[in-house]
DNA sequence: ATATTAATAATTGTCGACAATAATACTTAA
DNA sequence: TTAAGTATTATTGTCGACAATTATTAATAT
């Protein structure tokens, strides 16, 4: 099944629970990318003090879903093309990184759990070839996997802890349900194939032009609505 | 000059200044690494209450100084061996990336700057040759001076603004005055010139290998270790 | 009418107190 | 004597109020 975040604690407290309710509406667009956070507002609308709002807060600038200026206040970040090119470099850094360490570190149960679920996918995509949903989930799951196999604590908390909020809160506000899902697919069985063959270069590489081609793809997209345009 | 963090802020609240004091106090070991932090003790010692020290925690915790578990507390973060090794790892990935992106996004002044700087790192290090101390401080300034040759904000906050307090605070702890000041010297100047020959493959590659290359130096010098131990 | 300054309102930063949870010390039973 | 359970203490989480700063509005002068 798939969820938000694997790294992610029970929410034991309150700040915890307002917390992950913010997170949700700042990724779906409620509370509108770049718009300014009102602490008293947030407060009334969730029914708890100031203090334990700037908690959440705290955690919420912590997956920089929003930026803070000493004494004027916070904004949700906002989503811009630059923005999401530079989440995009940063992830095939990050990630072809994982990948590589993956291929060192992981055992042969999570081979396993990541050929079913990649079997999975598959099937899935046949019955519902064209509807990119369930494969956009289906990428996000693979890549958790990978972060998570590399079995590096670093690597696992700056990826799935941090940066894969923004890459939601982009996939949501700009609609990216990509045409590249059954090449998507494709790619994953290679990385994997890398992966169970512990070539972490092989691994690496392949991941990085995944994630490269998920960028390039954007890139194109934009130069060609530019040409509309004019 | 050397500055501990090029993209920190001006300390303008006391929680900035109770931040900057309590991270310091970590990263010098004075706070040891892996105790317990009492919030009622630290609030007492630095003469604030509880609600702004639990704000500058929440810094701490954000540059991966300190961990936290509800109900329960807060720890300094302790060094540890494999902690050390995926810092570099992490590092490798980032910092080769963000030398990547140096090689595309750099500016004329930039290049120009950074060739001073290793200038005057060249002339430090041919008087006070052995003493590495100057070296580790020109060391940690060249690459902050890479980082954000990038001017990719992503990578510059996680590296800048997140990893390089763990990494002085390894550097610190675990009293790291690397035999490998003059040849880190060589490495850096080859970089620069990739860099600023624009050659992103290239640049990529070689910081990759000079950051690779301390993480061997580190792995070596535990197995002889090991070794001698035994 | 516009620009600059002064007064007002709203927002953020900081504080101390209380409530809920976890750690510790003590008591009692086997 | 040890183990389990209970009572006590200490720590963290949450709250509402006040202080300091910023944003907004009103007033005055050019």
């Amino acid at each position: 099944m798939y969820q938000a975040n694997p790294t992610k604690q029970a929410a034991v407290t309150t700040t915890d629970k307002v917390f992950e309710q913010i997170q949700h509406a700042i990724v779906e667009g409620e509370i509108p990318s770049g718009s300014k956070i009102s602490e008293p507002e947030l407060a009334k609308r969730y029914q708890i003090s100031r203090s334990t709002l700037r908690e959440a807060l705290n955690r919420l600038e912590k997956c920089h879903l929003i930026e803070r200026k000493a004494n004027v206040g916070s904004r949700v970040v906002d989503c811009t093309i630059e923005g999401l090119l530079e989440l995009y470099i940063t992830r095939e850094a990050l990630e072809g990184m994982a990948c590589r360490q993956a291929a060192l570190n992981i055992t042969d149960d999570e081979i396993n759990q990541m050929q079913a679920m990649l079997n999975t996918h598959g099937q899935t995509q046949q019955l519902k070839d064209g509807v990119a949903y369930y494969q956009e989930e289906g990428d996000l799951d693979f890549h958790y996997k990978v972060i998570l196999a590399s079995h590096n604590k670093q690597l696992i908390d700056l990826i799935c802890g941090q940066l894969y909020h923004l890459v939601r809160m982009y996939r949501c506000q700009f609609g990216m349900n990509s045409p590249r899902a059954s090449r998507a697919f494709d790619e994953h069985s290679r990385i994997l194939q890398a992966i169970a063959d512990r070539d972490g270069e092989l691994a690496e590489m392949l991941m990085r032009r995944h994630i490269a081609a998920s960028r390039k793809n954007i890139e194109h997209k934009i130069a060609q609505q530019k040409l509309t345009a004019v």
